[in-house]
DNA sequence: ACATTGGATGAAGGATTCTTCAGGTTTGGA
DNA sequence: TCCAAACCTGAAGAATCCTTCATCCAATGT
């Protein structure tokens, strides 16, 4: 059932003037715009085109074909939220745990909400588009990076398991989703950030005593 | 980007013979397996009746278009496990609020685990039918059902909070999701079944004690 | 036995969509 | 100024898909 995860997904051009630098990522932002108004189903690369401004052929001198498409646009998201979560770990080393979590659930947090259309689009078509697969990937580097904070928390009995930090991400994904998906208010926002946190410390602290 | 939510999702006819019967259920199996074999956008009706062993036309008499179809099998997947957290909901009532967490956080995970194939197939279109609205839907009939529980719980200082269940109940849905699309083995599977009982555990505890 | 309702068929119409390519326009350096 | 490379255009080919409907088979009750 898989197998074609890598297949001519890889960008057919890359742009070297200006004018093109623009027209690409004019074409990504009108991806996203299209996947929010019209949804996965109905996102065709005419339309997509159409919204950018330019026409088809123009995006397909840059993509393969529609899926390269989608997971480009995917893949950057995903490495904006990488980023955010590995400078949050880098920052927080040598600090309490529940300070280190705190930092970390909070970058994670705001970045995605900072990008909340973004996010909700690219749930859409993240199963087309070997989204598992790059999630995946993801997690693996988000894990490192915090496995790495912790070893640095003076305040830790037993070292941090591999398992728990996936754990915790995949909880921490999941009620990000739902409040996406849910079209949360700012103050929700809020809110959901900061039982996160506590939902994540106190995890982390069970999770590192008495385990085996 | 929404308001036909409610467009023609109904079925349009109930079988009355026992030979339909078999026919609609040939057809909801035979969806789940193209998803699982085709993904979500190579899912014809053409290839759902071939599979089924029934022609297109028949699938039409039952289902006034494919995401009704694909709706259908979505609904009935979150019915069941609505039931299975009922059930356990029912079960756990007066035990001690560490036993109804484990109780229900262990019925929502073999329920999943049991029809892993189907909640797999099923997470690649959930955007494209409805799904969050569905997902909405699902949830507050799960929130009820725990917050009775908690309600007879005879050791919990804080009345338990809504927005705490929300929150637990899309950690666990993350949870699960991000192991069945790893394609978990068993003895994974009972491994994070453990630690989701624990992470949700701990943060219940968390969320009933000095609060607001 | 027969009429009526339920059930099944599958070719074909109608509508989209993906992707290409031959040819035109713009840019930037020589 | 002039040219080659970079860019852009958009009609049209090729391939799918969704859905319908006229027609035939099966079941049920009288």
């Amino acid at each position: 059932m898989a197998a074609d995860t890598a297949v001519a997904f890889e960008p057919r051009k890359t742009p070297v003037q200006a004018r093109a630098t623009v027209t690409v990522g004019a074409i990504c932002e009108a991806t996203i715009q299209v996947l929010l108004s019209h949804g996965a189903d109905r996102l065709t690369t005419t339309r997509v085109a159409d919204r950018a401004g330019v026409s088809v052929g123009t995006l397909y001198q840059y993509y393969p074909n529609k899926r390269s498409l989608l997971f480009a646009v995917f893949e950057d998201h995903m490495d904006k939220v990488s980023q955010a979560v590995e400078v949050a770990c880098a920052d927080a080393c040598h600090k309490p745990m529940p300070e280190m979590i705190r930092r970390v659930v909070e970058a994670f947090v705001d970045v995605k909400m900072q990008r909340a259309d973004i996010s909700i689009a690219l749930y859409k078509v993240a199963p087309d588009v070997g989204g598992p697969a790059l999630v995946k990937r993801t997690g693996q580097r988000l894990r490192k990076a915090i496995e790495a904070m912790l070893l640095t928390a003076p305040d830790l009995k037993l070292s941090p398991d591999r398992f728990a930090i996936d754990m915790m991400l995949s909880a921490m994904s999941g009620a990000m989703r739902s409040a996406l998906e849910a079209g949360a208010s700012p103050a929700m926002f809020r809110k959901v950030r900061e039982h996160l946190v506590l939902l994540c410390q106190s995890y982390m602290a069970a999770a590192t005593t008495g385990d085996d």
